[in-house]
RNA sequence: GCCAGAGUAGCUCAGGGGUAGAGCAGAGGACUCAUAAGCCUUUGGUCGCAGGUUCAAUUCCUGCCUCUGGCACCA
């Protein structure tokens, strides 16, 4: 049993409607993964939703719901959601999902057997709004609370603590000598500054069932359920566990979870990916590996964390209005023009400016007048002259093809998925110029020149399948369409397939359609 | 306030001790296979401000100004 390359999104919090921040982020997750797919790897994406919390549990009460019914039905949207983005993710992870609450449960027995928990009292104010216990540096100067935090009532709380402070310096060196396990590098640099600056508190880990009870129970005490980090963390390792990966059940032999037989095992820990937003970095950067070193596992390979989107150079907020709604776009617009939008837009990282105008250029100038064009008047051209059919094999575009394929191989890897996508649109720009510095269109007027027709067409339709296979990972549909006007059976989604040389003299093609086609009107508000 | 980072063409950004770069936008042109697409040419800049080091600074140093991100919740 190999080990899949196993890459994770955040699990979202079930907690209204997915937006453009969550489809972005999938968005680049899939594309992560279907490119290590195209390159031969076995690849096990994760994504899922995070149900507990008191915020649910109070939704579902108001709307005279369980909370595994409130969850139940909101859990439908999102897996639609995920489908109408095509993610190719392997499988979807609930934390109300039996298998992670066995996961989730078999972990606090086995850290608390191991001393890793103490109970302890606290006295303090506490927000219901927010979830959270207020300090004294929440507290304005006239000692009232801002009203973000609605009502702060005072309370004493006897609770379950993890133990955090003699992790901080194994934690600090991990990352000082493994620079990649941070991405963006300025993202490392700030954890690594937290990490330095301050004393780690131990960390909250449970709520009192009374009054939270839309939790995982302690097994060692059912007075309580733990809250958010041993359970929307834990989602990472219950569905490997799940799986009968080899590296959890050691760590974890107490676990009561049939163990899957034969080809249902999967060898996925330690995750060689988490994809998240830039909120939730200390999270996975601070807390989750000090968790997974008290479990006894190994460290995920890398946190990648991306930015946020802005619209119109204002923050998105559902109060203002200031929304993208990303079904609407891509109801407007087709999934493979979103795709390509919020992945060429920026780089995984910095935040981006989503703007309607932005959008409508990248789709026209770049998807239809390039990639689309290229395909449309190169088929075109094919059908004219040689009635669909491919002349032999010849290389005069071969040297730049691999060039652009190489490129785009090591971005993909890295990855940046922007820098692929402008490499990869090099290569039709090279193409474009390479039908006007040969005007195939006047060769074809002179049957002397009949040879020398033959060789520009073949460079066209090469290109263009080879365009095909680089852009899978992004454009999944639209590579498929691609390939179905070359009259290619095969499916793009194999990276090998981007040699030169592919096309066999004498093949014929479909018909030319166009793959995006014009339009002169913005998307419609969302 | 503290810690990073950034200020370069209308916009987004790259670069880097010695005549300033790309893409988009703008202007002009030749062509016609194509989704009136594509191609070629081209106008734009005291490289944030002030000092310093140097034969030479946009680049290095110092100070200042402005902005962004992080330090508290949120994809």
């Amino acid at each position: 049993m190999t080990k899949s390359f196993y890459l994770t999104t955040a699990i979202d919090y079930v907690n209204g409607q997915p937006h453009l921040g969550h489809a972005y982020e999938k968005v680049v997750s899939d594309v992560i993964a279907r490119a290590r797919r195209s390159l031969g790897q076995e690849v096990f994406f994760l994504t899922g939703l995070d149900e507990h919390g008191q915020k649910v549990q109070q939704a579902a009460q108001s709307e005279g719901k369980s909370p595994q019914a409130y969850c139940d039905a909101l859990a439908l949207d999102w897996r639609t959601f995920a489908t109408e983005l095509q993610l190719s993710n392997q499988d979807f992870v609930r934390t109300s999902d039996p298998r992670h609450k066995s996961v989730v449960q078999a972990i606090l027995t086995k850290l608390n057997n191991e001393g890793h928990f103490y109970r302890s009292k606290y006295r303090g104010f506490y927000s219901t709004r927010q979830e959270t216990f207020l300090t004294e540096k929440d507290r304005r100067p006239d000692g009232s609370f801002d009203s973000i935090y609605g009502e702060v009532t005072e309370l004493v709380e006897e609770n379950y603590y993890f133990k955090l402070r003699d992790h901080q310096q194994w934690l600090i060196d991990y990352i000082e000598h493994n620079p990649d396990f941070i991405a963006p590098s300025y993202r490392r640099n700030e954890v690594l500054g937290f990490l330095k600056n301050n004393d780690l508190e131990d960390l909250c880990i449970t709520r009192p069932a009374a009054r939270l009870s839309w939790g995982i129970p302690l097994p060692f005490d059912p007075e309580y359920v733990t809250y958010v980090w041993f359970d929307a963390l834990a989602n990472y390792i219950s569905v490997p566990a799940a799986y009968g990966d080899p590296a959890l059940r050691a760590a974890l032999p107490d676990l009561k979870l049939n163990e899957p037989t034969g080809d249902q095992r999967l060898a996925l820990w330690p995750a060689d990916l988490h994809v998240i937003g830039k909120d939730i970095l200390k999270f996975h950067a601070v807390y989750w590996p000090i968790m997974l070193k008290a479990i006894g596992l190994s460290l995920p390979k890398q946190i990648l964390v991306h930015g946020w989107w802005q619209k119109d150079g204002e923050k998105i907020s559902k109060s203002t209005g200031n929304i993208i709604d990303p079904l609407a776009v891509i109801k407007d617009w087709g999934l493979d023009a979103f795709r390509y939008y919020v992945t060429r837009e920026l780089a995984i990282g910095p935040d981006g400016n989503w703007t309607d105008a932005g959008f409508a250029s990248r789709y026209t100038a770049e998807l239809a007048n390039g990639i689309g064009n290229l395909l449309n008047r190169s088929l075109a051209m094919l059908r004219s002259y040689r009635n669909k059919t491919v002349p032999a094999r010849h290389d005069e575009l071969a040297h730049e093809a691999s060039k652009t394929v190489e490129a785009v191989r090591k971005q993909l890897l890295e990855p940046d998925l922007q820098g692929a996508l402008q490499t990869l649109f090099s290569l039709i720009t090279h193409a474009n110029q390479y039908i006007d510095q040969t005007a195939p269109f006047k060769l074809a007027k002179d049957p002397a020149q009949a040879q020398r027709l033959d060789e520009i067409l073949y460079n066209l339709m090469e290109v263009c399948r080879i365009l095909a296979v680089l852009i899978w990972p992004f454009l999944p549909s639209t590579a498929e369409k691609i390939f179905a006007q070359l009259g290619l059976l095969k499916s793009p989604s194999d990276f090998n397939l981007a040699v030169w040389g592919g096309l066999p003299s004498g093949h014929v093609t479909n018909d030319p359609a166009p793959l995006f086609p014009r339009r002169d009107t913005l998307p419609s508000p969302a």
